[in-house]
DNA sequence: CCCTAATAACCGACTGGTCGGTTTGCATTT
DNA sequence: AAATGCAAACCGACCAGTCGGTTATTAGGG
């Protein structure tokens, strides 16, 4: 893994995200992506293995960035409440910064071969494990309500947050951070026990008159 | 529109959903599926006028199956909270029979043609505005708070639920039954204020001793 | 009830085009 | 001169859709 600065390589992959972000993975053949920013075939498969080897590059960045992200922000924290809204935002923060990379990731890990498909699967396991060991850290501890099985809940909030990379659209009428707070105040209402609650109203929306 | 009994277009049908979801639209030929129902690429093209086709009637199946069921619902009860848990109950139940085209649904649909895909984009709409609407008649009879923007919830509502497309399995641990519950609960705790939340207790999951 | 005719359902070899990947060749650098 | 980085022509496999033909189904006249 050589140290690489602004490469044909790099251009590659961020031409090609933005390609199968809009058509799909199999729509998008390599004389379009090398057609598109100037270069040839050979310099392609100079660069890459295989097609598949440059999926695999764009699953890569995004799920490693995320671990690493959110590893941090359990760090950083020390309180379940605390860790679990600072996972959420660095979820949803991701969606700015990677909404191409997250569409193929969660479109197009089909077409990933048997061996790269493996990696990415555990790199998955291992961001859910983060996620989950925080809500039962919190169950043990009183904060979250213990009669919710933990796996359930770590999914409802997953598929919560993951869904948004299917309606949410930069240019839309609604921001990041609003979805953002509605969904941390959504999950913490859901979740929090009574006895913690005043610990989670700080992160919550204030009320306002309706609609 | 002739009725039909069981006829080789449904036999295609019913294949090609399994084919489509294991390995893509993409990566499942005709000649495969006509192979696989041990019948021929004319008898295929006979009853359909392109692969792309086929791909929608799946679609239009699994859509049209949840906007009735979901109207029924609707129609069934008269407050939002009873609605709304009928609404979320009818919405995995169908995850249970149509597993197979939710995951066509979800992941093969960019490949529609732009008529076809236009028709299944309104009927998309159609379903959230069922939801929308009781989301937003909550708001005004006070049963839902308020200051939570309808379109968020309906969309955190609809992801949690369609995120189980990508990791529910029927072999596993956890049946359909237990992750609504679990969900039903969640969201009632999110949204429902504080003076309705006695009619919604009858939907939530009784206190249990930790795991 | 039977025979015939017409139509609908179905078959399977073939084609035209596409696309991932290879190979060869040519500059520029070291 | 040897290695690197890229270009462009090329190859072989694959696949949606076609088309001429065959079999099953139905309708109607005798």
């Amino acid at each position: 893994m050589p140290m690489e600065k602004k490469t044909l390589k790099q251009r590659i992959v961020d031409a090609s995200v933005v390609l199968f972000q809009q058509d799909g993975y199999h729509n998008v053949t390599v004389d379009r992506i090398v057609e598109h920013i100037g270069a040839s075939k050979g310099g392609f498969y100079h660069n890459f293995k295989s097609k598949d080897a440059l999926l695999y590059e764009i699953h890569d960045v995004f799920i490693s960035y995320v671990i690493r992200q959110s590893q941090e922000a359990y760090d950083k924290y020390d309180t379940p409440i605390s860790r679990l809204c600072a996972l959420m935002q660095t979820l949803t923060h991701v969606f700015d910064l990677y909404q191409e990379h997250i569409t193929v990731f969660y479109e197009e890990s089909r077409s990933l071969s048997a061996e790269y498909s493996a990696i990415i699967h555990d790199k998955r396991s291992h961001y859910r494990k983060i996620l989950q060991t925080v809500i039962e850290e919190g169950q043990q501890t009183g904060d979250f309500r213990a009669e919710l099985p933990a796996t359930i809940v770590t999914m409802a909030i997953v598929g919560m947050i993951n869904w948004t990379y299917k309606w949410f659209k930069q240019s839309g009428p609604l921001t990041m951070e609003e979805i953002t707070k509605v969904f941390s105040d959504m999950v913490l209402h859901a979740i929090v026990t009574e006895q913690a609650m005043e610990e989670a109203i700080q992160f919550m929306i204030k009320d306002k008159p309706a609609i």
